[in-house]
DNA sequence: CTGTTAGCGCGTTCAG
DNA sequence: CTGAACGCGCTAACAG
């Protein structure tokens, strides 16, 4: 293995010379750096990521904390979109991702996982959908400040925190304007099952307002009711609503795809509307309307957002786009 | 940060008797070990793994090499299992896991790959579906020898590489054997379409090789045609052939769910066999036969084998179970 | 602008 | 069975 050492003995300069010119330190004159690069290039050399964290007690190292499997019985493309987007921005800027599930954190406590992270020499921690409710101990390591975090889909700025999520409410209420203008069906009248995410979930909440908002604009009959995000229980939900119904709203593609297969049970059709994009709405079999996010690019933003608070700056609140969508079979169409 | 040294003095022991009770070297009193557990206990002390690490020269680190998006439109449900099943089982080991998108490696060379392994201090590789022909200097690397490396699904067991893999051949005969004996269509006649792989793929080469002496047997008329485990073209190729055909096998749920679709928009039945098992299958809304495959075990496994080879233990070749499966909706059947 | 000197936190000798 | 001494590959003061 070619250590920095034989770097410099091949340039004929000090490690520390070598070490400045790896990190793009200013006072290293032109010539000199040139004949570093040189060395570097003919030898081969690439720093030992370990021995730099170990020695800077910088390890530019996020850990990506994920839910997967505990909403959804299906599918686990939203982790994974997370996932490829954050590990390639992550790569791109030179740092290292540690993947965790939230499920092997569930049965520590708040300090536990302080020194399992610190062992690791996590410097920042990337949380997607973290639940004020069902993740008490990360949470509360969160709100520490033990660690940088950039939060996906949850609330909570401050000092060494940053939130990252699109405007729910205005995407909720959006799709589900443009879904019901430009479904036949509202034409004769205006009774809605919308089938809610968690009750006490941050995101829910946003979508439900959205929802809400347009109901009292439009004159709507709304029923809501909570579906957990699971597609078996929105499934349920549609088999007892749907038959009084006009239209059924969801607020994830998944409870929406378990309206759908209910509904093609009971064999009636009523218009769905989901949301979150997924390429999952493909399989459904029919047309829908939803809302369209760009994971990967979340994540991505994300790792920057976390490098830019290990850089010492204040967390902040990002707002990342969406758009509406129609989706079919495999098509996106609009 | 608790360091060794703060347990050291707490215990009132020399700093290399706390690292042999960490290391569980023998030579230490019972007593003196109990001490130093308390200490360690008393100051929650967990060792810095990149100290660790760099010091010994053990990282225990090894890489997921993962393909993700490059065959499936559709979701990856597979990668997302092996990393799932390596993650967890990798904490439990203690080992540590990088996840790296084989995207991210297509540009460069063997020589790239090795120095960017060795810079992050990289002891095994495991990879996911290497392929001979689209991942070249991939596949030169691994032969190299300089990292141990762990093969899902692909041959080449030598002194430092171990192969994993269900047995494709027999368990493709079994699927297609049950399949075609279930299937009501095969009363009438024998003509198959099976929808094969990828030209030079091993697992391909194995699956067709199990469905060819099924052919054999049952004296079916087989008509192969190579779909790329993309859904896209088995749609295509079913569209092309299915109607004069009694019933479809492919050597992959995706292609399976390509091929039903196919039907669907043709409004004729036939059929459908694929391969893999996945959650998506139950996505397809006909009920289908196919081969289920433990993907998470088969990567606990994979790092289990790392865990081996870094060990200084020869490669060598582990054949997984499959089972065989009637899928439909969200529900496994048997 | 460059070289020298300490460590980072730990594992590994090897003499006690 | 113990503990001092050394080094992993690199960064970070400090001298020069």
């Amino acid at each position: 293995m070619v250590s920095i050492r034989d770097v410099a003995k091949e340039a004929g300069v000090a490690i520390s010379t070598v070490s400045k010119v790896l990190n793009n330190y200013p006072n290293v004159r032109g010539e000199t750096k040139e004949r570093v690069n040189r060395a570097i290039e003919q030898l081969g050399f690439v720093p030992n990521s370990i021995a730099s964290a170990l020695s800077s007690k910088r390890s530019g190292r996020v850990a990506l904390v994920l839910d997967v499997n505990r909403n959804a019985q299906a599918v686990d493309e939203i982790p994974m979109q997370y996932m490829i987007g954050a590990i390639n921005r992550a790569k791109e800027l030179g740092m290292d991702i540690i993947t965790v599930f939230a499920a092997m954190l569930s049965d520590m406590s708040a300090e536990e996982m302080t020194r399992y992270f610190q062992s690791q020499s996590v410097e920042a921690l990337i949380v997607c959908s973290l639940s004020r409710t069902e993740d008490e101990a990360l949470c509360k390591m969160v709100k520490s400040g033990n660690f940088k975090t950039v939060l996906i889909n949850a609330p909570g700025v401050d000092e060494n925190t940053s939130s990252i999520h699109i405007d729910n409410q205005k995407a909720q209420y959006e799709v589900a304007k443009t879904f019901l203008t430009e479904s036949t069906a509202f034409c004769t009248s205006k009774r809605i099952l919308y089938i809610a995410g968690k009750k006490e979930g941050y995101v829910s909440g946003e979508r439900l307002k959205g929802m809400q908002k347009l109901a009292q604009e439009m004159e709507l009959s709304l029923l809501v009711r909570v579906g957990n995000f699971s597609e078996l229980e929105a499934r349920k939900l549609t088999m007892q609503y749907a038959p009084h119904k006009d239209a059924i709203i969801c607020a994830s593609d998944l409870m929406a795809i378990g309206a759908m297969k209910a509904l093609i049970d009971m064999d009636i059709y009523r218009p769905v509307c989901g949301f979150d994009g997924t390429n999952l709405m493909g399989y459904a079999g029919k047309q829908m309307h939803t809302v369209g996010q760009d994971f990967k690019r979340t994540a991505a933003c994300a790792v920057e957002e976390a490098g830019r608070l290990i850089g010492g700056e204040a967390g902040r609140e990002i707002i990342m786009p969406h758009k509406l969508m129609r989706i079919k079979y495999l098509d996106v169409i609009s």
